[in-house]
RNA sequence: GGAGCGGUAGUUCAGUCGGUUUAGAAUACUGGCCUGUCACGCCAGGGGUCGCGGGUUCGAGUCCCGUCCGCUCCGCCA
């Protein structure tokens, strides 16, 4: 007799009257009226396996199985009898009439419940991790994270890209995230550094004429962690010669695009271009979530002669904006209380206030309003205010002023919670690119540090040497709902521009000593070249409709950076240690 | 480095103004009953270093200080 071994989830209609074998954990046993019921659990559903009467002592080690146990279980499918098919639930119409089962192995009561219906904490969840991967929701997680790597390798491949793989030993990177060091043995004293990127081998294989190259790669940045930033994570890199920022551009969105097609089925929309600069004016963001309707509108020029002073002074210092943000219909919806938490939320952005505006009638004038702020700013500014955002009764008007980075920070994340709160922000799929990044970001003490990396080709070097502050790079970013999926550039592929960079950062003497082997390379005839690296972990995130990239990671690390499995990292014993030349100074 | 929230039964949580008993509930677990259940049901039972350390108090799960851990955020993340 033929017997097939299933899923369970893979059993049918299609499937009543075959012999079947089933392995899995048992997922829940019933005994009832001395009739044995198990919900057999597969990797992808549960099935229910029914105790035999005519065959009672095929189930003679029923009576000792336990939840959780590995069993085989071997039966004829059939239909359940009518009127106990609840459609709801995963064991369906069909069932399978036992006709053997077998303990493969026993096992303990699992320290939390793997059922959908009580919800385990984290800190427990990953310390077993290896249980909370049973369930469910994590199995179908990560089969979509495999599901995406393998498109996105069909897909590369198909373009004509050849996955090379690149060193996790390396060297350390004067910019940047703080590296991961590993000691080494045979040069005391010496230590490697685990990649933060592939960039300049990837960089260095387009000099070796491989050109079109990519990875999945994984990465590690020794900085703190966040719901969305693990210190090991998985890159889509991807570089290619000869090839400008659209080239780059098509085939990441065609990457994408055919990804959400096969993987989710849905068909992405055509990703709008905004500048960089058009992103931080219009939403206060580099990663704008264009789902949320909101904007900032620029009301520095009718602050210019204000008598207010903290909006006088923003509005005439070069580097200072005024901003308004309108909550439409907010009046009525938003209590005094929340408004006091909008002060308290934009204070974390380093806003020192937040001005409003509320608009109970339009065309009272000043009495239709209710403002802190309307004594000193004047009923014509005000009108002037509410013309330019074309305020209606019962909206709200934000505002923000001060420093350019500030306003932005703050009304940009005022922007997408007003939007949450209010219920604006439309259901669906948002991508879309930033470009004309500029090349350098200035700290708060004024320092010039790269806004990508220091291999970022300026779009003018001239430009860049004249005034840094003002220059722009080809190099963009893909964003998806707000989150910044992923960033790239065209490269600078000669030398001298790439020392002239390394001069306006400062770090020319340093730069030379750990950047020397790209220096040399470009010496020998680099051709153009440009790419783009994508979190994948992000990816997967918000593929899956998640909100920690934990859920996507099997053995994730929490957020000192520790591993509740392993207990990693720990201590080393001292014979370890002398070997690396190494000595520790303080233990915990 | 900083801010907020949390840590009480295996798990998820409640625990009021500092004093009602032996710190509860649900679920899980153990035993019993139940001849078609599907989060089955019913009965009974076992299960607690209230994260840890110190302090205030006649009395602390509850208040104070410190500390550790988890989560969210700021800084940080070229």
């Amino acid at each position: 007799m033929a017997m097939r071994t299933h899923h369970c989830a893979a059993l049918t209609a299609t499937d009543v009257g075959e012999h079947v074998e089933l392995t899995g954990w048992v997922h829940r046993r019933r005994d009832h009226g001395g009739v044995i019921f198990l919900d057999l659990r597969d990797h992808t559903g549960l099935v229910q396996v029914v105790y035999d009467p005519d065959a009672p002592d095929s189930f003679a080690t029923a009576d000792r199985v336990r939840n959780e146990y590995v069993l085989r279980a071997t039966g004829r499918v059939r239909r359940r009898p009518a009127g106990m098919v609840n459609p709801d639930l995963a064991t369906g119409e069909i069932e399978v009439l036992g006709a053997s089962l077998e303990i493969l192995n026993a096992a303990e009561t699992p320290p939390f419940q793997l059922d959908e219906y009580s919800k385990a904490g984290e800190d427990i969840r990953l310390r077993h991790r290896y249980l909370d991967l049973r369930r469910p929701e994590m199995q179908e997680r990560l089969r979509l994270r495999a599901r995406i790597t393998s498109h996105v390798r069909r897909y590369l491949e198909d373009a004509g890209y050849l996955e090379i793989e690149t060193p996790t030993l390396t060297r350390a990177t004067p910019e940047g995230a703080r590296d991961y060091l590993v000691p080494s043995r045979t040069h005391a004293g010496a230590f490697f550094a685990l990649p933060q990127s592939p960039q300049i081998f990837k960089q260095l294989l387009m000099m070796s004429g491989f050109d079109r190259y990519y990875q999945i790669a994984r990465c590690y940045r020794d900085e703190d962690l966040r719901a969305d930033r693990q210190p090991e994570f998985t890159q889509i890199d991807i570089e290619a010669a000869f090839v400008g920022e659209s080239d780059i551009m098509e085939l990441t969105e065609g990457m994408l695009r055919t990804l959400f097609e096969e993987v989710l089925g849905v068909l992405l929309p055509e990703f709008p271009t905004l500048t960089w600069a058009e992103a931080m004016r219009r939403f206060g963001s580099d990663k704008p979530d264009l789902r949320n309707p909101l904007e900032l509108v620029d009301v520095g020029d009718l602050m210019v002669e204000s008598d207010f002073d903290v909006f006088r002074r923003p509005a005439n210092q070069p580097g200072g904006r005024v901003a308004a943000l309108k909550a439409p219909g907010a009046a009525g919806v938003l209590s005094r209380k929340a408004i006091d938490d909008y002060q308290d939320f934009v204070g974390t952005y380093g806003a020192r206030g937040l001005a409003y505006i509320k608009v109970n009638e339009r065309a009272a004038g000043d009495a239709g309003l209710q403002s802190p702020i309307l004594k000193f700013l004047g009923p014509q500014i005000a009108e002037q205010v509410l013309e330019r955002v074309d305020a209606q009764d019962g909206d709200i008007v934000f505002f923000g002023a001060d420093h350019e980075r500030v306003v932005n920070d703050a009304l940009g994340n005022l922007r997408l919670r007003l939007g949450t709160d209010l219920g604006l922000v439309r259901e669906g799929w948002s991508p879309l690119w930033v470009t004309d990044w500029p090349v350098f970001e200035a700290g708060r003490d004024g320092t010039l540090t790269p806004a990508h990396h220091p291999f970022t080709m300026p779009r003018s070097v001239d430009a860049m040497v004249e005034d840094p502050a003002a220059a722009r790079a080809l190099a963009y970013d893909v964003v998806l709902n707000g989150h910044e999926l992923g960033g790239g550039s065209i490269r600078i592929h000669d030398t001298a521009t790439q020392r002239k960079v390394f001069e306006a950062l400062n770090i020319g003497q340093e730069a030379e000593v750990k950047f020397g082997h790209l220096l040399d390379a470009l010496k020998y005839g680099c051709p153009p070249h440009g790419g783009i690296a994508l979190g994948l972990d992000r990816l997967t995130m918000l593929m899956a409709n998640t909100d920690a990239i934990r859920d996507v990671i099997a053995f994730p690390k929490t957020q000192t950076a520790f591993c509740p499995l392993t207990a990693a990292p720990a201590p080393v014993d001292a014979h370890q240690l002398r070997e690396l030349h190494l000595r520790v100074s303080k233990s915990g």
